[in-house]
DNA sequence: TCAAATAAGACTATAATTATCTTATAAGAT
DNA sequence: ATCTTATAAGATAATTATAGTCTTATTTGA
């Protein structure tokens, strides 16, 4: 099992698609899941999670669509990662403080803790601009095939 | 979901078990288990995939049961993850060349792979040694009721 | 030969994840 | 006003992964 999942990672690709149109007004689902190879239903349902959280911000009725919530500069992998899948966990012991009775006298939760910190800061130190500027010499030439 | 599993974590408990015995000779699956609470069918298929990859050596019949393979200081958490659960995975298209038609241009793929660098390394540094070093002061008395 | 142990694999159950379907609501265009 | 295109929300289905159990065979010391 991957640490990042593939909804997350569709969800990632939708907020890089979205990330290279900021501030050029909302792009429909539609169009952004036919780009980035998400399917579109599903790409819908990733969205709504993006903006239960204030990633993007939606705009209702034809011509609408999502655009980011924050610069990309502002938006970290790690909060896509955690609005789609929840909050990495190294193990249940470290999130849940009732999970494990053998807490008390456990060697391995500490250092599974600094581990799972590690993951984190990792994560929040990648930002959506990076990710775009990298980006810049692949073919998104702004044509886009219409309908699923 | 958890990065380090279920399975793992009472893999791991058995590990350090027989660490704390390291020396004196088998310990039974069944001892084992009902000292670290661990269901004991299940400890047997944890033991089975330990023994696959030699962490652990077993010895049939009567007075019988598992020891470990190498010293506890020659045996590390990254070894019983991935003889349980497989190896540590950031993103599919980091373990499988094939997985993602869009790695050539992909930016987000080295960042996991370093990511996913650091999480095996900050495990492989952990070895059962230092967890039973740790232990030392819990109340391991040696008693053991017999039986599931 | 018996009993206690591992070996191996089939099988079941549970839970998590992914994907789809349906209905409702919003808002621009005509 | 009505139509069309879009999001909103939630129910449901399908798939996959994980955990747990059961059964039978084999080994070996007493």
């Amino acid at each position: 099992m991957d640490i990042v999942r593939r909804n997350t990672d569709y969800a990632a690709r939708l907020m890089v698609h979205l990330a290279k149109h900021y501030g050029r007004g909302p792009i429909s689902t539609r169009a952004a899941a036919n780009q980035e190879q998400v399917p579109y239903q599903l790409a819908c349902k990733l969205m709504q999670k993006l903006n239960n959280v204030k990633l993007v911000a939606s705009c209702m009725g034809p011509k609408g669509g999502f655009e980011l919530g924050n610069e990309p500069s502002k938006i970290s992998l790690l909060e896509i990662v955690e609005a789609i899948q929840g909050p990495i966990s190294m193990n249940r012991c470290v999130m849940n403080k009732d999970a494990c009775s053998r807490k008390k006298f456990c060697t391995v939760r500490q250092k599974l803790i600094n581990i799972q910190k590690n993951i984190t800061r990792d994560l929040a130190s990648i930002t959506l601009d990076e990710l775009i500027r990298e980006h810049k010499d692949n073919g998104d030439t702004g044509k886009q095939k219409r309908r699923k």
